[in-house]
RNA sequence: GGCCCGUUAGUCUAUCGGUUAGGACGCCAGGUUUUCAUCCUGGAAAGAGGAGUUCGAUUCUCCUACGGGCUACCA
């Protein structure tokens, strides 16, 4: 039994399957990235493969403190936690790429003695005048290229010796791929199909920065191949640089290894045009974040799904869901069920916008799947915090009672505080309709027929005021949304004999006098 | 502007040439409920447009339109 387990175990290791989640660190990871996350994890889960977490930051100007914490603590919540890469190690490691630097410079220089790319020296000035000449030739997107290298200061251009004495005496240079003149470069994309580009529209891209760093485009084409990545799963914004990799894996002599690539469907914002970025959270109503995001430098903030009462499972079943399905009608669906259903060639082409009334009814089905135990020891520190010390044994009869009319476990504090506080505020509609003096004193009669009831129970509450009503000839519409106010404030809630067992006897008495006390007719 | 990707109801989607175009969210109506919610039943709601290919196109091809992405010494 040990052995076989152990054997199976041995099996899944040694899957081939590696994939990566590359974030760079600029900022808090939107959903659109844990989704990428997702498809990952997914895809290394199902198949017994490798999760990998990169970290990109080989922009130091757009670094941002607190935000690869911030990334690592995001997946943690979401589920998604890799087995390899920061934070984790490995044996391809370092996993940071700001740690890699030598490495990039050695394959930067392997693809300048390969004739592949070329030192240039123009300066951010030189590179503006000639976009802007180009334009005003009626060129709208300039390329540095076959054509306009010429005219520029690189080692293509200049003399053997001036570009030596240039690099000997320290003169600032960036490293550009040199783009083949006129060749159709071409990929299979596991979820688009075959992809054609046409060479003379690719320009020199930079792949080495003058800062000594690497551009993405060589670190990730690098790191991909020294880290034995199978499959590159990334968003659709990668497409048009991908032929770009394609030549750089070909000119490094790894195109034999080269990942197979699978491009994302963007998500798309819910109002208007455009992908979902990070700015459209709070704008409209809605975390576009996982986790709360403070940023420690300029003091921004912004919202998360954790604090807005997402639960990790049903927020990867949304995710999981915009942009893939299973072929199957079903739509709720565990950890667990995703990585068994999981499928690339089911994942869908086109971009898919976020609606949040939909993410909204995922967490409600899922919170009420949940026993009233689980429910409450989940509410039990919400209720804490908020300044409620109730037992748990109580919260775990309001889960029962109110869990069918929440999405959120703050639901119940916010709309079901009742439970837990007399109501500050009464429905005033109800008071102004149906309360008078002769409901006063029927429900002054009712507060003593209450006190003497010996057994506090649903059943006798309503044995109780079924009676009176019969009694005084009323109907329960005269008794009962009053009597509801008075116990909850508001109109809506569950059954109200059940929430008035629930309250007790004290409680509810109290609450009584206290309404009838403030509403005196 | 150029290049690339995409296009089934308001939204997420199923359909791998022949279906009354299916499901889900949301919406509307009815039922259940003292109320709200849940739940049940029902309803409105879709193949962008135009050419082909075919006995037959939502499905294949092309064009147009629209949407999106990219177009930095950012990822």
């Amino acid at each position: 039994m040990f052995n076989f387990a152990k054997l199976f175990k041995n099996l899944i290791m040694s899957s081939n399957i590696r994939v990566r989640f590359a974030p760079s660190p600029t900022g808090p990871l939107h959903i659109g990235g844990v989704r990428t996350a997702l498809y990952n994890y997914l895809f290394a889960a199902k198949n017994g493969g490798t999760f990998i977490l990169r970290i990109e930051d080989t922009d130091q100007s757009r670094y941002v403190p607190g935000a690869e914490n911030y990334i690592i603590r995001s997946l943690e919540w979401a589920g998604l936690m890799h087995t390899e890469g920061v934070g984790q190690g490995g044996d391809f490691g370092p996993y940071r790429q700001s740690e890699r630097k030598e490495i990039y410079r050695q394959y930067a220089m392997q693809l300048i003695d390969s004739g592949h790319a070329y030192y240039a020296f123009d300066t951010p000035e030189e590179l503006n005048d000639m976009r802007e000449r180009m334009r005003k030739q009626g060129l709208p997107s300039p390329q540095y290229n076959a054509i306009s290298r010429q005219y520029m200061k690189n080692s293509e251009t200049l003399p053997r010796e001036e570009t030596q004495i240039r690099l000997d005496r320290g003169d600032k240079f960036v490293i550009r791929i040199k783009m083949p003149r006129k060749e159709e470069v071409k990929f299979e994309d596991m979820i688009r199909g075959w992809v054609a580009f046409q060479s003379d529209q690719l320009d020199d891209k930079v792949i080495f920065k003058s800062d000594g760093m690497p551009t993405y485009h060589l670190a990730n084409v690098v790191d991909d191949h020294l880290m034995k990545i199978s499959h590159v799963i990334r968003g659709e914004e990668w497409l048009p640089s991908t032929p770009l990799h394609v030549l750089l894996y070909r000119y490094l002599g790894w195109e034999t290894e080269r990942p197979q690539f699978a491009h994302l469907p963007l998500i798309l914002r819910p109002d208007g045009n455009g992908k979902l970025s990070k700015r459209d959270g709070d704008r409209l109503g809605f975390p576009v974040f996982p986790l709360d995001w403070k940023n420690e430098e300029n003091g921004d903030t912004a919202s998360g799904f954790r604090e807005r009462g997402f639960f990790p499972e049903p927020f990867i079943n949304m995710l999981a869901f915009l942009g893939w399905n299973p072929g199957t009608e079903q739509e709720i669906f565990s950890k667990q069920e995703l990585i068994n259903a999981f499928d690339i060639s089911r994942i869908n082409k086109s971009g898919a916008r976020f609606d949040f009334e939909k993410a909204k009814w995922y967490n409600q089905q899922y919170l009420k799947s949940l026993s009233d135990t689980t429910l409450a020891g989940e509410l039990l520190p919400l209720l804490k915090q908020a300044g409620f010390n109730h037992p748990a044994g109580y919260v775990k009869e309001v889960c029962r009672l109110f869990k069918e009319r929440v999405y959120f476990l703050n639901d119940f504090i916010q709309e079901g505080s009742y439970f837990f506080q007399q109501p500050a505020v009464y429905d005033k509609k109800i008071i102004r309709k149906k309360w008078n003096t002769s409901i006063q004193t029927i429900f002054s009669d009712l507060l003593a027929t209450f006190k003497s009831l010996s057994q506090w129970d649903a059943g006798s509450i309503e044995i109780v005021i079924k009676a009176l009503i019969n009694q005084k000839n009323l109907k329960f519409g005269d008794i009962l949304p009053v009597f509801r106010v008075m116990l909850c404030g508001t109109l809506a809630g569950p059954p109200i004999f059940e929430v008035a067992e629930l309250l007790g006897k004290t409680e509810t008495l109290q609450r009584m006098e206290t309404f009838i006390k403030l509403n005196e007719a």
